[in-house]
RNA sequence: GGCCCCGUAGCUCAGCUGGAUAGAGCAACUGACUUCUAAUCAGUAGGUCGGAGGUUCGAAUCCUCCCGGGGUCACCA
């Protein structure tokens, strides 16, 4: 920020004429000066006093002195301790306000850091989209729109997993049960309906499953493999994946149809291409739902071959290693990790196989030099040995790898479980915003002068906005808790929040009649508030706001600001008048500053993919 | 059990690259709409920053140990 250099420099200044001392710009901290004291910003002198060999207190008058006499912006300073606070001149805060009205202050300059891949979808074919799809979809898209900002090429992916054991239960099931059920038949969402399916055989095998237990062999077994600390019930629990691998009926089907799956027989896969697209069209119905979009697909049925060759590559090359019922082992304990599986010994392969492949047809589809894959800290430790793998094949990218690892949705009432019923739909969820702002509009008349569906879209991004705000808000990387109740909350640290900032300005600037943005004088109004020093202030740091969240790729921080900006507007807009100013240079002054913000406004809540109405 | 993450107001979260008296929102209570949108603003109340040591002029922030919660260690994904 230009006053931070400003300053720093003069400093550097005074310790190379006065001490003939370098020292380096990093020491001079500033911070926006707290409340409860007088000034704008404050130098804390702390580190220096070492070089200075005096008191605090007396380090930070000599500078604040030397800053008074040499700087024009400088107009008043005060030593607390060891904070040297600082009074800017009404000169400052009027460039200040020019710099933060220029549209191109906000935006960066053409800086090219290179193509980022950026994975921040990864559905299973088997069930719709939920809540935690949805924090993992939102923070993927703004930290799409944070890193395209700050200069890199965004490539937006998704890898779908649309193979497996999961889809051929929904398969099997369907074909059971369904009676030909399509969704056209019975109007349900594709996705939704492929889920109803998966459930369904879930509750097939378990009816299964109990009617076994009741039989001879389940005797047998449990007096063979229990070891006595615990009841039959439980171990049956225990049980249950070795029942499903070795005695079910129904895993044996399932079984039956993923080899005849990777046989290609044309029956099932027709089968699996029918149900597949259906879920595709659900898929994209909540994704358009959610604003948001890929620039590229992939699907692991693509990619999963490519990944058992590249195992194969590594064999070859050493790094692998293969046992003698001919899986094939990675060993990392060099790392600090295990010895990993990467294909089964009948070769087929298991999760990180197909990722291997992914990885490499990205780099062959785009040269790029870094990937961020947006998934769950679940995955933690799967990441860590997929980039050291990718490392040790000396893939050309294994360098710019990253994993932005997001904590759980939690509800009030615990963790989500789908045994349960306790998942929250993402298409449920999305409906019921929308439902609740639209209740809330009807009370107020704010938009009466709207059009039919210039409201709707109004009121779709209220409550999206407040859906997204509301999952945005917290660091990716914390675990959170998701009120369904506190989501659809309009007021007080909330997306509508924000919204209602900007609509009050986008109000305040149509009643002011015209004027040319360029040319409001303010050079008669010496008399600037406080809350106008403050949202200059604000909207002065709103770049390092950006280059932090997208450093720390940390939506929240963008959340945080906007949702200050907004408070401090509110504030100021309740305080101060703007069209009836006192004077002509003061309503220029706050006209000019309320364009401001609002260009400030909307372009943050944009990084986070929030829209903004224009009624509310 | 090994490794990883988390613990701040009744609830949900900021603050964590060390800096002033730890901040917001919700919930509770009080006040402000004939004046640019009250989805707003102002105020009251609410804290052993999980605990104990240590480093430092200074610790919610860094280090060690302990307690509590979660995740992960599959020829699952």
């Amino acid at each position: 920020m230009h006053l931070y250099a400003h300053i720093s420099s003069l400093i550097s200044d005074f310790f190379s004429d006065e001490l003939k001392l370098e020292i380096e710009s990093s020491k001079f901290q500033f911070t926006p000066t707290k409340k409860e004291f007088d000034g704008d910003y404050t130098l804390v002198v702390f580190p220096l006093v070492r070089h200075m060999k005096k008191k605090p207190e007396e380090c930070g008058e000599i500078i604040g002195q030397y800053l008074l006499e040499r700087s024009d912006y400088v107009e008043a300073f005060n030593v607390v301790k060891g904070f040297l606070n600082l009074s800017l001149s009404t000169t400052f805060w009027r460039e200040s306000l020019e710099l933060v009205s220029d549209p191109e202050k906000l935006t960066y300059p053409d800086t090219n850091k290179g193509k980022l891949v950026l994975e921040y979808s990864s559905p299973n074919t088997n069930k719709p989209l939920h809540l935690g799809h949805i924090r993992n979809i939102l923070i993927g898209w703004s930290m799409y729109r944070i890193l395209q900002r700050v200069g890199y090429e965004v490539i937006k992916t998704q890898i779908v997993n649309d193979r497996g054991v999961a889809i051929c239960k929904s398969m099997l099931a369907w074909k059971k049960f369904a009676g030909g059920e399509t969704p056209e038949s019975s109007g349900k969402k594709g996705d939704h309906l492929i889920g109803e399916y998966y459930v369904t055989f879930d509750k097939a095998l378990k009816e299964e499953y109990e009617q076994w237990q009741t039989g001879a062999e389940a005797e047998k077994i449990f007096r063979e493999k229990n070891d006595g600390k615990i009841d039959r019930n439980a171990f049956f629990k225990k049980w249950k994946n070795e029942y499903f691998n070795e005695k079910s009926q129904l895993g044996a089907e399932v079984r039956q149809m993923l080899r005849d799956w990777e046989d290609g027989d044309p029956n099932v896969i027709a089968l699996w291409e029918k149900m597949n697209a259906w879920v595709y069209a659900g898929f994209d119905e909540t994704y358009a739902g959610l604003g948001v979009d890929f620039d590229k697909t992939y699907f692991e049925s693509d990619t999963y071959k490519l990944g058992k060759d590249i195992v194969e590559e590594g064999l070859q090359k050493g790094i692998f290693y293969k046992m003698e019922d001919g899986s094939i082992w990675v060993d990392l304990s060099d790392s600090g990790m295990d010895q990993k599986l990467l294909l089964r010994s009948d070769g087929t392969s298991v999760y990180i196989t197909q990722d291997l492949g992914t990885a490499r047809i990205r780099y062959e589809d785009y040269k790029m030099g870094s990937m961020v894959y947006v998934v769950g800290n679940e995955q933690d430790y799967h990441f860590q040995v997929l980039f050291e793998v990718l490392k040790l094949l000396g893939e050309p990218y294994a360098d710019g790898l990253l994993h932005l690892s997001y904590g759980m949705v939690d509800l009030p009432t615990g963790k989500m479980k789908s045994r349960e019923g306790t998942v929250v739909d993402a298409d449920d969820l999305m409906a019921e915003v929308v439902e609740i702002a639209a209740a809330n509009v009807e009370d107020r008349g704010a938009m009466d002068e709207l059009s039919e569906e210039e409201r709707r879209e109004a009121i779709r991004r209220i409550g999206m906005g407040a859906l997204k705000f509301q999952l945005l808000k917290v660091n990716p990387k914390k675990r959170m808790v998701f009120n369904p109740e506190e989501s659809v909350d309009l007021q007080g640290h909330t997306g509508p929040y924000i919204q209602n900032a900007y609509v009050r300005i986008l109000s305040v600037l149509r009643k002011a009649g015209d004027f040319d943005q360029d040319h409001l004088s303010t050079q008669d109004y010496f008399r600037i508030s406080g809350d106008e020093r403050e949202l200059i202030q604000m909207l002065l740091s709103y770049r390092e706001v950006i280059e932090r969240a997208a450093g720390e790729f940390d939506p929240a921080h963008l959340a945080g600001f906007s949702y200050q900006l907004a408070r401090a507007y509110h504030r100021f807009y309740h305080d101060h008048q703007i069209i009836r100013a006192e004077s002509e240079a003061a309503r220029n002054f706050r006209l000019k500053l309320s364009v401001a913000v609002a260009a400030a406004l909307e372009d943050s809540l944009s990084l986070l993919g929030i829209a903004m109405p224009v009624r509310m």
